[in-house]
DNA sequence: GCATCGGATTTTTTT
DNA sequence: AATCCGATGC
């Protein structure tokens, strides 16, 4: 297999292995991923094994995914049949196939955390508790963290008064869900874990179905993950698993490293390869993060060593505030892209709360620079996206009630909190979910007639049959068809537009979402639905567009980027003030800078501001203690400077390129311009801002456009 | 039942 | 700054 020959012997020790258990350690660029996609190939290619045998559970649809076509690539059509998934998707698949065994029918929604907020705080409402000394985040974080560590309401023994009234709420959550036909995300793993604990033959089939597992990012398993995997391959022991501990950023989702340790002592006599060479950054920038790490080292410190060579200087640069932070970064950005140096998809920025992206966002439009951003809720997240999403969920499984509630008064039609709450009340007399009981109505209107009041009645009954219709089409109806038809009915469009852009921008999200819905007209509404609730942040990243990516730093991981930038080094973001006073969380706040470090393959910025703009106040900064631990002699940059001189009365901060003098406005209402990317359009303003020139611009191909004149190379026609 | 306004509250990270 | 929530008035 000339495949092999590509390896290392490390990397070939792990591919090769014999069958039992292998525990992979793979540092960062160490081709773990080349490793766990050979294996399979080894496995079905060298082994024999048959494909329908193999499941590999990786952390992202998207991994999944590149997963398949690499394995395809080296094996062709013979790979086909390979479980590939992340956990959620794979479980979610199980239990629908298994529901007759569990409490809620195949056709469950997977409840969004907007869903799973909900239901807590109307679960708080029912129990007539106040909402300001329970808070339904914590509260549900609470509910959360337990069922990671793998508890349903009945196994919580509370110890305390505090926990028996999560344990209340819990349980009254907990039946909502079901009452609802809805799992959240928790559920699919732990409802998984349950049917493979209690119900033998089920257990014995899928075990031996999946006689191979293997299992990427290891060190961000959670207790009930670790059993999974356990419960399918304990028996066979085929369990191929790679990790590293110092990868580990999910301890607040109930991700335990420690399962790594826990997995050699399970399996003494696991098979452990280490992956040590790095294969994708300079030493420079390996000798940054091991520095970054060092003091989480124990007795055996981590080496990272490539042969690529020292590299350049990691650039430490210190701004004003976080717009000129943002304008440096688009700066050098476009420099070295001018410069020939790089391509706009070489660059990386990374952030650790998702609200520093805004002036980062703002700064590229400035530029008239094209940007990625990663992140569901981007689009996800949108009203209207969301509106119409709990509209298909509803006509899918009417029981859906946070969709129900979400759905009902969009737009509005007479339906308010007096009627839901008479609504609810006949349902739960009839043993029913809201939803199912409209269907009722809708077929037999009389039965229902005197239960409500004539006004509300007549508000209701609608409704009930327009469900009613949805209901029956859903079964045959293709999505988009059903989609068209919702859309239709409650005349959705004439309700989010208005002749506003916003509008527009939220009517053009409606049709993507359409976009997206036609994919699955073979697959059907379920596996939409599926698809949607289960989307990763980084499944949003369009790979075939070369433009710069903004990214959190824990969508960071498992990729790599020629050009790193790391912004907002101050303290109280990188680390985060929530993890000062805890050891664990500060410790995750470091392994989280190493993730992001370690992600550059040439170059790599660190920046901070002085001040940063926080809930609309401005704020003096304290540069990241992170930044102290990295060896002056590694480092470049005006910060560098400052600190070597400790001069105070001259200060280096970066200051945007002193063009004050040659700012005359070049460009006045009326002219005609050319862009690069845009192509013609027409000047409809211009000022001096900050000493630059800011022009509207309207294009003929992308309508209206901010931009800084100097940095956008527009020219006259 | 619903639109509007003002005050409170929010931001960690995500399947 | 932006969103959410509750009170108010129609």
């Amino acid at each position: 297999m000339d495949y092999l020959e590509t390896l290392n012997p490390s990397q070939r020790a792990a591919v090769t292995a014999p069958f039992g258990p292998v525990l992979v350690l793979a540092g960062p660029g160490s081709g773990k991923t080349r490793v766990l996609t050979y294996r399979i190939a080894y496995l079905i290619g060298v082994l024999g094994m048959r494909p329908f045998h193999i499941m590999a559970v990786t952390f992202t649809n998207k991994a999944a995914r590149e997963m398949e076509s690499r394995i395809a690539a080296v094996l062709g059509n013979q790979a086909r049949g390979v479980t590939v998934g992340t956990f959620h998707a794979v479980c979610a698949r199980i239990l629908r196939r298994e529901a007759e065994h569990l409490p809620f029918d195949a056709n469950f929604a997977i409840a969004d955390t907007d869903d799973q907020r909900r239901l807590v705080k109307s679960v708080l409402q029912e129990l007539n508790l106040d909402p300001k000394r329970h808070s339904p985040n914590a509260m549900h974080a609470a509910i959360s963290r337990l069922k990671n560590e793998g508890y349903f309401p009945e196994d919580f023994e509370p110890t305390s008064v505090g926990e028996e009234r999560v344990r209340q709420i819990f349980d009254a959550y907990q039946k909502r869900l079901l009452a609802s036909n809805l799992l959240d995300f928790d559920d699919l793993l732990l409802w998984t874990r349950y049917l493979l604990l209690h119900v033998p033959a089920a257990r014995e089939r899928y075990a031996r179905r999946f006689q191979h597992l293997l299992v990427d990012e290891f060190q961000d398993t959670n207790m009930v993950q670790y059993d999974l995997v356990r419960l399918l391959g304990g028996h066979h022991r085929n369990i191929f698993v790679v990790g590293d501990a110092d990868q580990s950023i999910y301890r607040w989702r109930g991700a335990d490293y420690r399962n790594v340790s826990r997995f050699e002592k399970d399996f003494p006599d696991a098979q452990v390869v280490m992956l040590e060479q790095n294969y994708r950054s300079t030493q420079t920038i390996l000798d940054a993060a091991m520095a970054v790490l060092a003091p989480l080292q124990g007795k055996h410190p981590k080496r990272l060593y490539t042969d690529r060579g020292r590299g350049e200087k990691i650039v430490v640069q210190r701004t004003y505030d976080d717009r000129q932070e943002a304008r440096y970064v688009v700066e050098t950005i476009a420099t070295m892209i001018a410069g020939g140096q790089a391509r706009p998809g070489d660059f990386a920025i990374m952030y650790r709360i998702n609200a520093q992206s805004r002036v980062l966002e703002e700064a590229f439009l400035r530029a008239g620079l094209p940007y990625r951003l990663v992140g569901a809720q981007r689009f996800y997240g949108r009203r209207e996206v969301k509106d119409v999403i709990a509209y298909l969920r509803l006509a899918h499984n009417p029981a859906d009630e946070p969709s129900l509630m979400r759905v009902v008064g969009v737009p509005p039609r007479g339906i308010g909190t007096k009627t839901l709450a008479t609504l609810r009340t006949v349902a739960q007399r009839a043993g029913l979910a809201p939803g199912t009981l409209l269907l009722h109505m809708a077929a037999a209107p009389a039965d229902y007639q005197s239960a409500f009041g004539a006004r509300a009645f007549k508000a209701l009954l609608p409704f009930a049959q327009q469900l009613a219709q949805w209901y029956e089409a859903s079964l045959s109806t293709p999505p988009v068809a059903l989609m068209d038809m919702i859309l239709q009915a409650v005349g959705y469009k004439a309700y989010i537009t208005d002749d506003t852009e916003e509008g527009e921008d939220r009517w053009n999200n409606v049709e993507e979402l359409r976009r997206l819905a036609a994919r699955y007209e073979d697959e059907g509404l379920g596996a939409f639905l599926e698809e949607v609730a289960l989307v990763s942040d980084q499944d949003t990243l369009k790979d075939d567009e070369d433009s710069p990516i903004l990214l959190t730093l824990h969508a960071a991981k498992g990729l790599e980027f020629r050009y790193v930038f790391i912004v907002g080094l101050v303290e109280g973001v990188l680390p985060h003030s929530r993890s000062w006073e805890d050891h664990e969380e500060m410790a995750e706040e470091r392994r989280l800078f190493y993730v992001g470090i370690t992600r550059a393959k040439d170059r790599l910025f660190l920046t901070y501001p002085e001040e940063r703009t926080w809930y609309g106040y401005s704020e003096p900064t304290e540069p990241s203690r992170f930044l102290d631990e990295i060896p002056h002699e590694l480092l470049t940059g005006n910060d560098l400077e400052r600190r070597k001189e400790a001069v105070a009365w001259a200060p280096a901060r970066w200051e945007p390129e002193p063009a004050a003098e040659k700012v005359v406005q070049r460009f006045k209402a009326g002219d005609r311009i050319r862009h690069p990317r845009w192509g013609e359009g027409m000047i409809i303003g211009s000022r001096i801002r900050d000493g630059a020139e800011v022009v509207d611009v309207v294009f003929e191909s992308v309508g209206l456009k901010r931009l800084d004149a100097a940095l956008a190379r527009l020219e006259k026609v």
